[in-house]
DNA sequence: TCCTTGCATCGATAACTGTCGATGCAGTCG
DNA sequence: CGACTGCATCGACAGTTATCGATGCAAGGA
């Protein structure tokens, strides 16, 4: 579990700190952000991603998910699957419990070229 | 042109000033967001996008846009529609031109859930 | 008026996505 | 060991999306 690299590594801050309005996206830098966005073009997926992130300890177990939906549990674990493969969340097992946790340089990283500089 | 009002109206509070780590998104929060995250989603709209805002004067008209990529007239008038549709850029014509700008407030709006608070 | 240019729309098609029930697998508890 | 629980994976299917060429339409110039 935990799949990290599933996405190329990219200049952390040629997309961290240079906001588009400034200048035009490389081919490669849109391709990685339109990744991690379409992990987010999901209602289903924000509410899971929220629901992790402002769990207590910042971290939620599926059986805290599922059941929330009017979706099936493997439904939700697809969506799950989508979130880590897109590296905005990492996924533990402990005991009989996986736990999901946000990765906030991950939402950093998708915030930063839609601030517009003043 | 310029089609407003395609999505339904949100409490701009809600939305702008909660990032989702504080408490978990409403169902009608999550769908819009989630229609906006999913223009973001495709390579070429997010260059689109980037190459608009990066344009001089804050605007680019079709013109300067076709060409630059790979696919062909009609795909391009394809993704501003789809960005249009989500309130992410408006379009005016004007003569034989039409031009696209960004809307930096619906871009404010993706990014306020997405930052973490300190 | 007719032709040309800039852009949008249409119809078709291949590829992708969300969803489900069924199933598999790992861990826990008798 | 055997049963049960929590979660992931599989295979199938319906709906959506990206793309194209053809076409339409508006504005401007000859």
């Amino acid at each position: 579990m935990s799949k990290q690299a599933e996405l190329p590594l990219l200049d952390q801050t040629a997309v961290c700190c240079a906001p588009m309005v400034r200048e035009p996206l490389g081919e490669a830098d849109a391709a990685e952000l339109a990744r991690m966005f379409k992990a987010l073009s999901d209602p289903i997926r924000l509410r899971l991603l929220s629901l992790i992130a402002s769990h207590e300890g910042g971290e939620a177990c599926v059986c805290d998910l599922t059941g929330r939906f009017d979706v099936s549990q493997p439904t939700i674990s697809h969506h799950l699957k989508v979130l880590r493969d897109a590296g905005l969340v990492d996924s533990e097992r402990r005991g009989t419990w996986v736990y999901y946790r946000v990765r906030p340089a991950a939402l950093a990283r998708l915030a930063a070229p839609l601030l517009t500089p003043a």
